[in-house]
DNA sequence: AATGAATGAGATTTCATTCAT
DNA sequence: GATGAATGAAATCTCATTCAT
């Protein structure tokens, strides 16, 4: 939503400050995830960027704009390459998808942009475009490759099974189970238990009791 | 956290208007879930409850624990009764929980508990306790049960189960995917494709999305 | 400002519950001079005085009256006794009005009763009345029985005298000079110089160096 | 304690409107002295200067910050100039205290730094700072000089001499005695009765209240 | 363009007072 | 009479936004 010129580089007119727009976003979103957007004033991005009030009212004209634009920065953490084990793939992408969460902050953002949604739905928009709907694609992906080589057998509902992967993460911080270093490896061991015979998996701890690999 | 009377003399002085507590309660809930904390003014809770904001203040010191006073009074739904099938009872209670969410609002909801969790971990907490665990717990109950019974193949992680079940819809509503009818449904067959012998879903008929034959 | 009954003994109607009322100006007493008119809420006179706001509403129609009716318990401090000796005799009470007052917060209560004048004047009319000109009398009395008995000599305008003797101390408090343990002695031994020849009455320091007695 | 501008970069930006710094210094002020610290609202203070609340706040963090600043403002009085004529000069000096404190209700302004005392210490150190000790100061140089010069018997404490003399000040006020014109006269002579030779001043004369004959 | 100044519109909280039992 | 409940009227402080240089 900036009101002028995309490209500041050009020398027609007064040339913006360079630098200072990216501080100013990054600030944004840096306050954004801490703060939520109500708490997030203006006055301290402004600081935190080190530029004043009216230089951020410069660019965009409303604080909604801005946490938009800071939202439209986000960037989809470059996704695990495959190697073609599904089982590893998923829950390489999937421990990639947790560690970025909690490092960053992105469960606060997330749940902003949801508590946001009724008076501001571009905010939820942009955070499904710019980091929520690249790591369903990222899954996905995977789970089709594996149907297209064969080598797995494949699941019917790849969006489905996708939704539950990553949905497992945002359950389990609800329900405060936060951290374990195993999580990734038992979601995906727990939902995709007939899919491969799984030689190359060693079994982990979760699976034990009613231990059946069969049927698959 | 409400402010008990100070004396407890009995019932001295005058009685308290009945009512009044809960329509403070339910206007904090309301506003809670619609605006968000912070945009939750107590002006507006006044006016919703049909009180001054100083009834309120005398019941509970401020703002956060009015909202931790109203998330307390969130009732887990009555889950729904378990018939022995466990797909289908599985999918009643994600049914339930996805029309409950998706009445009450209680996403903007979830989104504010953690957009404030840095700011106040209680309502978080508060969440979790009312609302999160208890849904967590039928669904493992029911699949408990089932590998009691023995009547279906057991899932030897009965907890990560249910949070990708309930967890599935976290992802889809951030993914933009809502108010599918046969939700609940696909999302079972999805991640229980070999649970049971299944002589009575077809693999395949069961398989691609929109092609479910219902309950089993 | 009562409202009623001044004897709250007698057995006509209901009796009030005696011993409240003193409850009640003791604890306004305390917190006027502790936190000064503005900050004593009636919360916290009611809290430090057992009773309910509104039970002192029952006896003082505004937090005005009360103030009042506390300032009005005021006693004038038993003056010391007299022993004939002058310097003695006022240094004895100005010691005990400086004490007085640095333990009991005085000045705070002066200063209610002063920044208070104009929007309520009774207050400072009221501190005058039971403490203010009491402590004036006193000392004008000693001056009085001084030149009455014409045992030193006697000084014309006791009423002067007395106000620079009390004032002093009013003045020094104000400057910061507080607390120290001669000070009585030595405001006499300043304003008396030459009332006296004082073989009774050891030289103190502070009468050090130009320290002529004569003339007198 | 003013705030200072952040960046101070230079001149940057819209410069302060010039005058509002003293408006509100000078309505902080007056309303200090009329209402008192807590009835000082920052609305009427605001409104009284012309300026926003917002606009206090941008130069004082708070309300306390504000009235302490307001203190500082005041100027000790430029005190008369000394003749050389020790009884003259102090009566001069006392009397010019007397107007001022009279005419700009100073009393009050005394009496809400004295009651604030424990809650706001700044304010009384303040006044002391800028008002008190000047006016002590002015008395003891008074003094001073007249020991120097050996012109007039040297007071031995003159210290407490000027408390007392500006004491007499407080003490006449608390006690109802304000406003006499010849006021200053009549203190000074009953407090340095034997410092001077006083041929021009018969005892008798001058002993007696109402009966002086001026300045010397 | 960039900045600091200025402000109107609240938000939370407090308090003297009145009400109903 | 005594009490706890209830309230209207502020008071302090914050913040997004606009203005003047």
């Amino acid at each position: 939503m900036e009101t002028t010129r995309k490209g500041c580089r050009g020398t027609a007119g007064r040339p913006r400050c360079p630098g200072k727009e990216a501080a100013i976003l990054a600030a944004a979103l840096t306050l954004l995830t801490q703060q939520g957007f109500t708490r997030m004033t203006l006055d301290n991005v402004a600081r935190a960027a080190g530029v004043s009030k009216a230089t951020i009212h410069l660019r965009w004209k409303t604080k909604t704009e801005l946490a938009a634009a800071a939202l439209a920065t986000l960037r989809p953490c470059s996704t695990p390459h495959t190697t073609g084990d599904v089982r590893a793939d998923l829950a390489a992408q999937l421990s990639d998808f947790a560690a970025a969460l909690t490092r960053t902050g992105g469960m606060a953002l997330i749940g902003t942009c949801l508590a946001e949604e009724k008076h501001t739905p571009e905010l939820l928009e942009l955070l499904r475009e710019h980091a929520v709907l690249p790591r369903h694609a990222g899954l996905v992906q995977v789970l089709d490759q594996a149907r297209a080589g064969g080598t797995v057998a494949a699941h019917p509902d790849a969006e489905s099974l996708a939704s539950a992967l990553l949905g497992a993460f945002y359950a389990d911080y609800l329900a405060g189970r936060t951290g374990d270093p195993g999580w990734a490896d038992r979601v995906v061991a727990a939902l995709l238990r007939d899919t491969e015979p799984a030689p190359r998996v060693p079994r982990h701890a979760a699976s034990s009791p009613g231990s059946r690999t069969g049927r698959g």
